[in-house]
RNA sequence: GGCGGCAUAGCCAAGCGGUAAGGCAUGAGCCUGCAAAGCUUUGAUCCCCGGUUCGAAUCCGGGUGCCGCCUCCA
């Protein structure tokens, strides 16, 4: 396995610091709102690399937090009248559900930041035992930049005036010193510490978490591979790699990895820019495998420009697939090893190399598809492409739905019944040679969006985009 | 201002010095009662200029145009 790493710059040999073993962290959401397409293609990701990673064999510890206290997540309870917990409850539950819907596995470990609180504490109390903290006037504490001789390597950075755009606080040393816990002085949330109350603050969350669930023996680095957004790398993950380098003998992380920007219409989607577009208001409109399929068909590095005319063009292509998988349908065999699971692995070990992952699938339906006319009834054949849809969908978590199902997303049971009807009625009429009454009972059927399609075992139908 | 990314056929998109993957759309053919589906087939010299090289989309230099980070952010 390949895998760029976004601060040296290069791509690498993966190497992991336990044989066998793979440990990931991927900064997870903030759960003050619903997930929009850019948490989706973040955690699709990672969920990729995830599964390529144990494809290859490893065991792979995965794990993604849930920033459940932050400024944000007050401030909508403010808002709405709700508790912190409630609407952290609220949407991370509504994370789960839309990342279930476009097939992301659950992580290995979700830890909470709440739930987390004492960890932090303990790193706070190192980074102050080490100098590489204090303690300003009204209680807060704060990094010291200037203590880590290796501030602003992760980021390529020179530590001049650029990081001057901070919260100004006239009692921080430094202008890009950032805080480590905030003090509570009124009775909004906060958590008893041996600071006092107070909150913690946000880059603290992934580091101390990580150090208390993640790491694993006693190696130069805490964990593997350190994902997220591109937007994570400054400052976000340079300040977790300097609290984690300064509060213990060791660095973060042995390969950083970010993925690059979902955008609309060219521009990265922001709610100031008011193009957000929530996941779950594209799941009504699209099946997730479809949503999935097309979010993950460039490579994880580009931005990724969404637009409705590129995922119809997506969604036919994965249409191919399962009309293939339709010919297979009702079948029964046993998985055995198949060729496609090799030639994915070696493509997507290259730094994920979706592209030509999915070439790949493309030239495997062509093939199966003229295999299957030339020998219809080869059991070999078909145990083989079932295998490969059974390699697809543990792979890359596409092609493991039922294909009739996935043609009829969205349609509820009355109109299905129709569907059945008309195209019962059209097969009368062509057993009789009525072409005029069934040409005329395929148009009322296209009028409706579905599309039909005389095979061997009878009429099939699919929803048209 | 500092740092970084991108620019390949109508559209999406691989490519990492050896003579342009794949998909969508389009035209043609086979198949079909006709369709649809499936299969075959059709098309780009790679933003511009200069350089290195036997050879460059790929390396170097200089432009132009987009985008991002430097503030919460996937």
């Amino acid at each position: 396995m390949f895998i760029y790493d976004s601060v040296k710059k290069s791509k690498l040999r993966f190497e992991p610091q336990n044989e066998g073993k793979v440990s990931l962290y991927v900064c997870g959401p903030t759960v003050y709102d619903d997930a929009h397409l850019g948490h989706a293609k973040s955690a699709l990701v990672f969920d990729l690399l995830r599964r390529v990673l144990e494809g290859e064999g490893y065991e792979v510890f995965f794990a993604r937090n849930i920033t459940d206290i932050d400024d944000k997540i007050i401030n909508k309870a403010l808002q709405s009248g709700l508790s912190t917990t409630e609407i952290a409850q609220r949407y991370s539950e509504a994370y789960h559900q839309d990342m279930a819907a476009i097939g992301v596995l659950p992580p290995t470990l979700e830890p909470k930041a709440t739930e987390s609180i004492d960890a932090m504490c303990e790193m706070i109390q190192k980074l102050l035992d080490k100098g590489h903290a204090y303690t300003i006037s009204n209680g807060d504490i704060y990094f010291d930049t200037a203590t880590d001789k290796g501030y602003l390597s992760l980021s390529n950075r020179q530590s001049d005036d650029n990081v001057s755009r901070v919260e100004k606080v006239s009692e921080k040393r430094h202008e890009a010193d950032f805080a480590l816990w905030k003090a509570v002085h009124d009775d909004s949330v906060s958590f008893d510490s041996p600071f006092g109350k107070g909150r913690p603050g946000w880059h603290l969350e992934c580091s101390a978490m990580i150090e208390r669930y993640v790491r694993s023996g006693d190696h130069p680095y805490a964990i593997d591979i350190h994902g997220g957004g591109a937007d994570l790398l400054f400052p976000h993950h340079e300040n977790e790699a300097a609290q984690t380098r300064c509060s213990s003998n060791h660095e973060l992380a042995k390969y950083w990895m970010h993925n690059g920007f979902v955008t609309i219409g060219g521009e990265k989607m922001s709610k100031s820019l008011g193009n957000s577009f929530f996941l779950k208001d594209a799941l009504k409109a699209y099946d997730g495998e479809v949503l999935r399929f097309y979010l993950l068909s460039t490579h994880y590095r580009g931005d990724f420009n969404f637009n409705e005319e590129d995922l119809i063009a997506s969604k036919r292509r994965l249409d191919r697939l399962y009309r293939l998988k339709k010919r297979l349908f009702g079948l029964n065999a046993p998985i055995v090893e198949t060729d496609l699971k090799q030639s994915l692995l070696e493509v997507l070990g290259d730094d994920l190399n979706v592209s030509k992952a999915y070439a790949l699938i493309d030239e495997f339906v062509t093939s199966a598809n003229e295999k299957l006319d030339a020998a219809p009834k080869d059991k070999t054949l078909r145990s083989v492409l079932l295998s490969s849809f059974d390699t697809l969908n543990t792979l890359l978590g596409f092609g493991g739905q039922n294909p009739y199902a996935y043609f009829q997303f969205g349609l509820d049971e009355a109109t299905k019944a129709r569907i059945n009807e008309l195209i019962d009625k059209r097969s009368e009429a062509k057993k009789i040679k009525d072409f005029a009454a069934s040409d005329a009972l395929r148009d009322e059927l296209t009028a409706m969006g579905i599309a039909i399609m005389d095979t061997p075992e009878g009429t099939v139908w699919e929803i048209r985009d």
